[in-house]
RNA sequence: GGGGAGAUACCAAAGUGGCCAACUGGGGCAGACUGUAAAUCUGCUGUCGUACGACUUCGGAGGUUCGAAUCCUUCUCUCCCCA
């Protein structure tokens, strides 16, 4: 059931639903982080450990006293474990009972991952948010990997949670620690996932290993499996969702964060999303399109351009054509978490996901 | 006036007797993208057809050959060098 709420950072206070960009290298690509404040209004943002570990380095990092002071960001911060770069990067690395070890995308050398450096880097990252470090399991699988991958990730779990309880922040504000649902498609596996989890009493939980390419049924069953377990008082982080319309389908199943790099990637490459629907900005219709990108408009750059001009700088491959086109798009996403939010306020949004469910999936 | 090089699809450019409806790049058209190795990747791009395929193409005209973008004749045009 949708809820609203509230999250208290060290950085930020929020309201939840909420949609936080993806800033994998210490920059949602693109967008200053003047724009992403003032323009976007993003109150947290993503970062990632294993990105960030190899470069700049946490010798850096930890020098000029985190995050948030290199890259001038003084709201919240939410770090990825390199759980995802795991799966993704799957053909550079080796699970093992320690950790994971791996070879860097970058220049081969090796390195080794195990909870409790992942936790270690987060603390000198500062990110308000820690995740636990996982396996982010691929899909297709059988369950058979899929309950050995999710032993392993409780396993890794365990020792994380134990390790951050026991380590210090180290620049004088509190962080929390969230632990991840794995388990695959498998309700049994999900649902006994969810229940350690929900007994650790982190100060939220995430459910991860969605969205890797099963039908979103599939998904939206695994959320309701594991969203009658997690712990009501707490925020549930859905990770790496979605589209507009996953996103509304998970809000009315009770998740109350999101991350995603659909509309940073799929801006750069073209895609708008509306209120109207899916604009591919490169098709010809829209080259004597001058009307605005996107009325009313959430951002500063919808009133301000037209479709005709983006498209042109797109084509062209102009750099502010992926500006311009990110900036609507994290804007749109930010404007449609926050209407979530007003409408369970006025206990309306039922009715208002099922109009803009219709909306938000047409191709214009 | 003398000498030389060349004309290939939207553009550039390979191909110099059959494996050519024609390499490759650009451009164009469309698609993909879900805790970012992505401002990336994929497909199509003579006509008709879903496809097997059929038909018309390599400056124009004619010829040689079983077969020509490729060889010959001729015409037109372009570029370079010397005067």
């Amino acid at each position: 059931m949708a809820r609203a709420g509230r999250i208290t950072t060290a950085h930020s206070s929020f309201e939840t639903p909420i949609f936080m960009p993806v800033g994998t290298q210490g920059t949602v690509k693109s967008v200053h982080q003047h724009e992403l404040k003032n323009d976007i209004d993003a109150p947290v943002i993503l970062g990632n450990t294993y990105h960030l570990y190899l470069r700049p380095g946490t010798d850096v990092i930890s020098e000029v006293g985190g995050l948030h002071k290199f890259m001038n960001w003084n709201r919240s911060i939410l770090t990825d474990s390199g759980g995802y770069q795991v799966f993704s990067l799957s053909d550079n690395r080796k699970l093992t009972g320690e950790g994971a070890s791996f070879r860097s995308h970058i220049d081969g050398s090796k390195h080794l991952f195990t909870p409790e450096n992942v936790v270690d880097i987060q603390r000198i990252i500062g990110a308000d948010i820690i995740m636990a470090f996982d396996e982010c399991t691929p899909w297709p699988c059988d369950q058979s990997y899929a309950s050995s991958s999710l032993d392993l990730t409780h396993h890794w779990l365990d020792r994380g949670w134990d390790h951050f309880r026991n380590s210090e922040p180290k620049y004088g504000y509190s962080q929390s620690f969230f632990p991840i649902v794995q388990g695959s498609i498998f309700p049994e596996l999900r649902k006994i996932s969810a229940e350690k989890i929900a007994l650790l009493g982190a100060e939220g939980n995430a459910i991860g290993g969605l969205s890797v390419g099963e039908p979103v049924e599939d998904m939206y069953n695994m959320i309701e499996v594991v969203n009658v377990i997690l712990p009501a008082d707490k925020p549930r982080y859905l990770m790496g969702v979605g589209t507009p319309v996953n996103i509304l389908e998970s809000i009315e199943r009770g998740v109350d964060m999101f991350d995603c790099v659909m509309p940073t990637r799929n801006g750069r490459n073209g895609m708008l999303f509306t209120s109207n629907g899916i604009i591919n900005i490169r098709n010809r219709k829209w080259m004597k399109d001058f009307s605005p990108i996107d009325e009313p408009g959430h951002s500063i750059v919808d009133m301000q351009y037209s479709k005709a001009y983006l498209r042109h700088l797109i084509m062209a491959g102009e750099l502010l054509g992926g500006q311009i086109a990110t900036m609507h798009n994290l804007a749109f996403y930010l404007w449609l978490v926050r209407e979530a939010f007003n409408q369970i306020m006025k206990d309306e949004f039922m009715p208002w996901k099922a109009k803009m469910v219709k909306e938000l999936s047409m191709r214009l």
